[in-house]
RNA sequence: GGUAGGAUACUCAAGUGGCCAACGAGGGAAGACUGUAAAUCUUCUGGGGCAACCCUACACAGGUUCGAAUCCUGUUCCUACCA
């Protein structure tokens, strides 16, 4: 199998230029692609990793990666698949999001020089700061007619909102992505550019461009977006997007969350992020199948995934830590587990000494750890029988957390709902 | 610039003086069922209080009234037609 088909087969070719010719030229001889990602935030999410983990399979394949971080066009704001307009970042807030980006962009791809085909890591501002404004109006706006960029899907869709209309900034944002493209193929000698399909506008100004300007061909592959089957964005979790930092998701809820996979989903999606083969994965699209409950197919999407992001050890305590909520009885647990299950889940601290005669209000405490967003709300969780204390359900709205309730002089588990935990922490 | 219409909770959308913390739908949360699924069924969905009740909210600022999301005045923003 080759990348071309690799990918094909993975259902993660959505779209390319010029297919056989790129098909061909990949045949030949090693080629050095690239795939943007700007720093809009202060970390990388499970929606970026489908793109970075193809610059990954490209180099699995022998080819050469630059991943690239947008310190420039970050700073400008993608108008593809935006419905409105957005703020601008401030330059502070930007300049930290792209130093943490750029080292979870560094954590996929393989920098070993010893290796031909090692990744490269880089940053656009470092070569689009330094032009001037009338230089790239002469050298690349030049090259791009009104007409042209007011037919592509991302600007034409702001067009015809009224509501909303789209800025002159980010009209313009497809140039510097092109130019882009120009310059690495120029430097690099990069000739392909892959990204999302909402990329595809800004991809193919980046090979008209490089052709104009140097006459050269190069490429753009587009990687379909992922969507759950029940329509909905992929990424998304209760509490927002499922970011790569453990700081803003803890290894458990990166867990989780893929545990928590959609049937319907599981197999396209192992298809999409791991590198299992396609005989892994058929074997266990074939236990799926004869035994969906036992889940043996988000299981394995949960540890891959777990052990590409945070490391083999982080996914062992979050298998433990998962193994220990859902397991049922604490009454066996050790010190030393239930240690490691609070690491993982939100947690408050309480004073010892607020246990003491009374207790400690147990809507206080749903309210502390942050399971219930208000007293209103936790009251109404408890009476609906969705609060658990220790594993054990507790209806009472008057329900005092006290000393007999604490393991191991430190903690007390709460639960709301199924899925959500939290500890007291005692001290 | 003129005229007419609009702005309601997470979203859509009813409500034209008290019965409105506001119909309905979607979304979300909890429960039952299950596999930490899906589908289905039930309940809840501004904040505080055990409760009576109190506070905050129907674009913004004022006013009329015993009482306003609803009436009046001004402001901002949108939409349509005219110039």
């Amino acid at each position: 199998m080759n990348i071309l088909e690799d990918l094909q087969w993975r259902g993660l070719l959505n779209d390319c230029t010029a297919s056989e010719e790129l098909a061909k030229r990949l045949e030949e001889r090693p080629i050095s692609l690239y795939g943007g990602f700007d720093p809009t935030a202060d970390s990388l999410h499970v929606g970026n990793l489908v793109p970075l983990i193809a610059l990954r399979r490209f180099q699995n394949y022998g080819h050469k990666p630059i991943a690239l971080a947008g310190g420039a066009t970050g700073s400008i704001g993608d108008p593809s698949g935006k419905k409105s307009e957005r703020q601008l970042l401030t330059k502070e807030i930007l300049d930290n999001n792209i130093a943490q980006v750029k080292v979870q962009l560094a954590r996929l791809l393989d920098f070993n020089e010893e290796i031909s085909n090692s990744a490269q890591l880089v940053d656009n501002a470092s070569w689009v700061s330094p032009i001037s404004f009338l230089d790239f109006l002469r050298d690349v706006g030049k090259h791009f007619t009104v007409n042209s960029m007011v037919a592509k899907e991302s600007v034409r869709a702001r067009m015809e909102d009224r509501e909303v209309g789209i800025s002159y900034t980010e009209f313009s944002y497809m140039l510097l992505q092109a130019y882009d493209f120009y310059h690495l193929n120029q430097v690099e000698n990069c000739e392909l550019q892959i990204g999302g399909s909402d990329q595809w506008g800004n991809i193919t100004a980046g090979t008209e461009l490089t052709r104009k300007k140097a006459g050269k061909t190069v490429y753009g592959l587009t990687l379909p977006l992922i969507t759950n089957a029940d329509g909905s964005k992929f990424g998304k979790s209760v509490d927002g997007a499922i970011w790569l930092n453990p700081e803003k998701t803890s290894v458990y809820r990166f867990y989780q969350f893929f545990i928590n996979v959609d049937d319907r989903d599981i197999i396209n999606f192992l298809k999409f992020f791991t590198f299992l083969s396609k005989e892994q994965i058929e074997e266990l699209e074939a236990k799926h199948a004869q035994n969906p409950g036992a889940r043996e197919a988000h299981r394995a999407l949960a540890w891959e995934m777990t052990c590409l992001i945070h490391g083999e050890q982080a996914a062992q305590d979050a298998i433990k830590a998962s193994q220990i909520l859902f397991g049922g009885k604490l009454d066996d647990i050790t010190e030393n587990a239930l240690k490691e299950v609070a690491k993982e889940i939100p947690s408050a601290d309480v004073e010892a000494s607020s246990l003491e005669g009374e207790g400690f209000g147990l809507i206080d405490a749903l309210v502390e750890t942050g399971l219930c967003q208000s007293r209103g709300q936790a009251k109404k969780d408890i009476q609906g029988g969705g609060v658990s204390l220790n594993n054990q359900r507790i209806q009472e709205i008057g329900y005092r957390v006290a000393n007999k309730d604490v393991h191991f002089g430190k903690y007390v588990l709460l639960r709301r709902g199924k899925k959500n935990y939290a500890t007291l922490l005692i001290g």
